[in-house]
DNA sequence: TTGACATTGAAACAACTGTTTGATACAAAT
DNA sequence: ATTTGTATCAAACAGTTGTTTCAATGTCAA
């Protein structure tokens, strides 16, 4: 094994460790040495390989984040055009499936909601580079997608609310956990989550025929 | 001015700029310094007054936090005695109200929720402390209105996930506004806060219905 | 084999962290 | 007036932070 490889070893751990640790317990509480040490490499690697903390936090979500949402949106889509049905209901239950049951493992779904639950609280420049690459262009496509589906023609706002409703939903019953556990005293095992993912899907779907009521009037 | 009153002075001070502080930016990141420099008073202070730094953040939950959402919950109990209404939506509406609209000014609404939200994304002793105080016994409250004013005898965790996905929606607006603004690109201002309550309140209020028909399936 | 290059390693760096110390100022009690 | 106790202050403390330095190591091309 080459040295050339072994740079791209040391660095993919790197990435790997430092996501998981930054998703666990945030961007100013990790500190490089804990990364190297559980990356197995010397504490200098870091700003070698990717000049300073920071970067590395970038490259998290340049490397990481957004390929991995990106599949969670081809999931997405592939299940829509499965099944071609076009209804409110059916979009909003492949969206929720996608991100709840789509091609995630659960321990990469929670690291991939605690990442952006930390920048949504509180954003750095990762965020804009999050909502420019894939926000702002999804929310786009599920607004069209939406917007022909609904009986009634909805506002771009309305539409906005709902499509916002329901990830709010998905980003609190995966980023709240360990509150949820600890206020229902109920393990968070997999008859519990998959009661979580019926209900949320359940609520939102409601939730989402809310608006279309409301302008009917 | 004695001197007895100073320290109750510098001491509220403290408590003050450091919840806004905490709520900002988050435990770790908020240093000593900063804080006692915006309470314009001298470094050694919090020490003095609170032992560490640990137990200034305690008493923030204890002396600020748990009081005021003490006050929403009395807030949404008065509001609802006093229409007499007990069905599942005005409940929900009251609710709602009660911690989107009630007796906090927008300001300490922001401030009440982004430390909550901390709290259960990295819960602390503070988190043990308001889920015995205030959310087990609140929740339990809700859970016995809801019961007797819905059609359907629900079971406990039906109950308890619906409560969940309210708080779920008023958490997630509130904490979420700089990402909502870059996102949308709309302004957070009073008329689009508005727009937000009424949409929270739609959209939960026929989420709740979901699990009636789910059960009556 | 030699030389150039990329990666790792241990050690040190300055800056910053929460906390402690001891002196000082001041009000109330003796 | 003296003592006692409380609060504030500047200064220093030991520990940790991200980053830098420079020698050591291994790889590949000449």
């Amino acid at each position: 094994m080459g040295k050339k490889d072994k740079m791209d070893v040391t660095k993919e751990r790197l990435l790997d460790e430092a996501e998981a640790l930054f998703a666990q317990k945030g961007y100013d509480v990790v500190t490089v040495r804990e990364i190297t040490t559980a990356a197995g490499c010397n504490l200098a690697s870091i700003n070698y390989h990717f000049g300073n903390k920071q970067n590395l936090y970038m490259e998290v979500f340049r490397s990481r984040w957004l390929p991995r949402v990106r599949r969670i949106h081809e999931f997405f889509r592939n299940s829509l055009t499965a099944h071609d049905s076009t209804s409110p209901a059916a979009i909003m239950k492949a969206l929720a499936r996608a991100f709840l049951e789509g091609p995630l493992s659960d321990e990469e779904r929670q690291r991939h909601f605690r990442l952006i639950v930390k920048e949504i609280a509180n954003p750095t420049t990762a965020f804009d580079l999050v909502v420019t690459e894939v926000m702002r262009p999804f929310f786009k496509e599920l607004a069209g997608m939406l917007r022909s589906a609904m009986p009634v023609d909805e506002g771009e706002e309305t539409l906005m609310l709902n499509i916002l409703s329901i990830f709010a939903m998905v980003l609190h019953f995966n980023f709240a956990r360990a509150a949820i556990t600890r206020i229902t005293g109920r393990e968070y095992d997999t008859a519990f989550k998959a009661r979580l993912v019926d209900h949320i899907i359940q609520f939102s779907l409601e939730g989402l025929r809310a608006s279309n009521k409301e302008c009917s009037l």
